[in-house]
DNA sequence: GTTGATAGTTGTATTCATACAACTATTGTG
DNA sequence: CACAATAGTTGTATGAATACAACTATCAAC
């Protein structure tokens, strides 16, 4: 399943200071998830499918694929979502066994309510940098960006 | 308690490029963790710890707050760490309430092995990134790393 | 030396995420 | 038409993270 560590390339390894880096004042402390949690008033993984609904709708069975979530975990989250008004679900057009959820005006006012609010600071570290290091770091990044897609 | 966002600077900018693509590619549907479990064969919260004492023994108060934790939650899963062999607890030499916590030679091997085997291949861009560049990259992100402590 | 703070422990309760079994309804395929 | 696969649902169980109350032992300050 998970396969041995084959020669890191220079590549592999700035990208794990990076990801170390974002990790560590973001993510392993969940202080952020505790964060959208608590302004949002929903669990995080309502909003990471409140998030992905943003674009268009979904049928469970997309949500459930996307998230990693199973389809009776994405069911009790759609239910729960749609407790709260924030997804409707309705049947899908081409298909009887499916349903499309689609996000309702409450839960876009959740999204941008999330978005405005938790953009989160720079840690420390990024203030002390100089302009063309922050420069230099945006120029890569947006190529990086850029190359992904 | 969430202040509202305030003017974000360009620091704040660049480090949004950089969470969101670091959690773009890693970090949302927590595959990773789940990676870092199944190799460790220890929940995630037991792994955060041993990677902080790989560079010296730390208190159990320590250890709480470094990882977020509550006392009682640090206790508990310093237990579960004894258990397994994986930490030792001993009196701090100059403190009679605290006690140190050092990590075993069993305990860094589990380190070594996660580190050795989830190390995440960068994404396809950087592999297209100039030598330079990535040069740039580096040193810029060494910096961030040793101003942050 | 009494008092208040600090370090750690034990126990309990709750929320969240996750996983699986078993079921209905629909679709597609032989 | 029969049968397998797909979409969704319900219910249940479990592991993990988190939070808090209540307690002991030690230290530090007055």
């Amino acid at each position: 399943m998970i396969r041995p560590a084959n020669s890191p390339t220079e590549a592999d390894a700035v990208w794990q200071l990076m990801v170390g880096m974002v990790w560590e004042t973001r993510g392993v402390r969940g202080e952020w998830r505790r964060k959208v949690s608590e302004i949002s008033g929903l669990p995080f993984s309502r909003i990471r499918i409140l998030w992905r609904l943003v674009d268009a709708p979904m049928t469970l069975r997309q949500i459930a694929d996307d998230t990693g979530m199973d389809a009776p975990a994405a069911t009790v989250a759609v239910n729960d979502l749609e407790d709260r008004e924030l997804v409707e679900r309705y049947p899908h057009p081409e298909n009887r066994r499916a349903k499309l959820v689609s996000i309702t005006r409450a839960g876009r006012q959740i999204v941008e309510l999330v978005n405005r609010t938790v953009q989160d600071d720079a840690p420390a570290g990024f203030q002390q940098l100089s302009k063309t290091d922050l420069a230099h770091l945006r120029r890569i990044l947006e190529r990086l960006n850029r190359n992904e897609s």
